[in-house]
DNA sequence: ATGGTTGTTTAGCAGGTGATCACATAATCT
DNA sequence: AGATTATGTGATCACCTGCTAAACAACCAT
């Protein structure tokens, strides 16, 4: 069965022979340059496409052929998981925590710089689009990203509202409505970078300043609002069975 | 070329000969039923699987065939447009802009039922994972829906909020930078849905109580902060040219 | 130069995927 | 009941898609 190889040869119109053609010639990279170009334009591509795109349409744009794809990654799959890691992995600043708790500055400067290194970090449009791919098909990475937040990042911010609202004394662990709190501030500024890059609405404002009145009228009213809802946390918590208790009487 | 039909109907085995068969005899549906059968499964699968999902396993879903569904739909773009359609315009109450504007109840009443009826009308996993895919593969229609909320419902939301603010008398244009002010709140709401629906994280808490403390926490807030944001919109559009007069100067 | 190593391409396969069509058959009408 | 209508199905086509093997060609050591 050996048929190939011969007559493409002679079909292939003369490449590097002459000299003077300004086509580019046949690049020939190391791996580690060839895979990094792959990954990179994987992760452009299927943030277009989604990973329903297909490896010849990626290899296209790569100026590649498809087969090649399959020398530095052994299935699609693999091409994708290498895509969500670095996604995923790529942007997270374990700084940031420091910065939350750096009480040399007020505590909205610090969320405000806080927003503005993290939005410069992952509300990009690449980023959020395959967040939200992944998301959509297998949410298992999304989840481990959303506990990071929440383990990481939320109970350190959590720590300084109490702070901030004269709750520094407290020392109750922090409940799942404290932390939902935060989350509604959190998500609001997020679902801004979502409408702007995904769904492309121009707001026709300046981002930063949004977030900046965002955060004002969080901490503004965080001060009265906040201190109750501990406290209401707190006496759910103390009776916790009054509910089915009176489900039993009934 | 004639070979259908007799083979395959010695192969099947009796189906509605045997009277004692507990399977369900070949149902034939009026076509709007049908029609209506189609697209209601084609609204969970596709939400499911994403637009890529393919025509037969749509169909082993529904238990009929799959070239039936090229009888009520001309292609599959003919169908996901239907699901669009469905989507998109099946879930707008044009009665929560009137309980917006109620005024016989305090405003912070009027929002949380208004999250109420909303949420029960839109936060649904179908709705929000085909809201997601389509906004990811054509964010046209997401467009027009954020416009709806943008015209529709959010002037309201607005003018409400300035009156409880004390900003009653003021009849400027409302501006970009209030609109986005506002959709901090709905956006971490509706951000709130998504984790929940999509990303599948159980938060443990009570969603209504939830969004009790985000419109309390906004309610108390805006009456400081809503008042500076419009003076501060005033005075920048009273000079709008001056940033640009001085970088021709630097 | 020469030959070996290895990055890259050409050709092609097996199974999937949207779409079509003749025909079988349940529901309806007379 | 028998004729009529049009819903639903089996078979199939053309193309797509992930993936593979072998040929080819650029780079390097000698």
């Amino acid at each position: 069965m050996s048929k190939s190889g011969v007559g493409g040869a002679a079909e292939k119109p003369a490449r590097a022979k002459s000299s003077g053609a300004a086509i580019p010639v046949k690049t020939r990279l190391v791996p580690a340059a060839r895979e990094r170009q792959i990954i990179d334009g994987a992760i452009a591509y299927f943030a277009e496409a989604g990973f329903s795109g297909q490896t010849r349409e990626l290899s296209k744009r790569l100026g590649i052929t498809q087969p090649l794809l399959y020398r530095y990654f052994s299935s699609k799959q693999a091409l994708i998981d290498r895509v969500y890691q670095t996604v995923f992995e790529g942007h997270w600043n374990p700084a940031w925590v420091a910065l939350l708790q750096d009480r040399s500055l007020p505590l909205r400067e610090r969320l405000i710089e806080f927003y503005r290194q993290y939005s410069k970090a992952t509300y990009r449009p690449d980023w959020i689009r395959i967040y939200m791919y992944a998301g959509l098909s297998s949410p298992t990475l999304n989840q481990r990203y959303i506990k990071l937040i929440r383990q990481k990042l939320l109970p350190a911010y959590c720590r300084e509202l109490r702070q901030y609202c004269g709750l520094g004394q407290l020392d109750s662990p922090i409940s799942n409505e404290e932390l939902e709190f935060i989350w509604s501030l959190h998500g609001g500024i997020f679902y801004f970078a979502v409408r702007h890059h995904v769904y492309k609405v121009r707001a026709r404002v300046d981002f930063m300043r949004q977030v900046e009145f965002a955060v004002d009228n969080f901490l503004a009213g965080a001060t009265t609002t906040y201190p109750r809802l501990v406290a209401s946390v707190a006496s759910a918590a103390k009776a916790p069975t009054v509910v089915k208790a009176a489900k039993k009487r009934g």
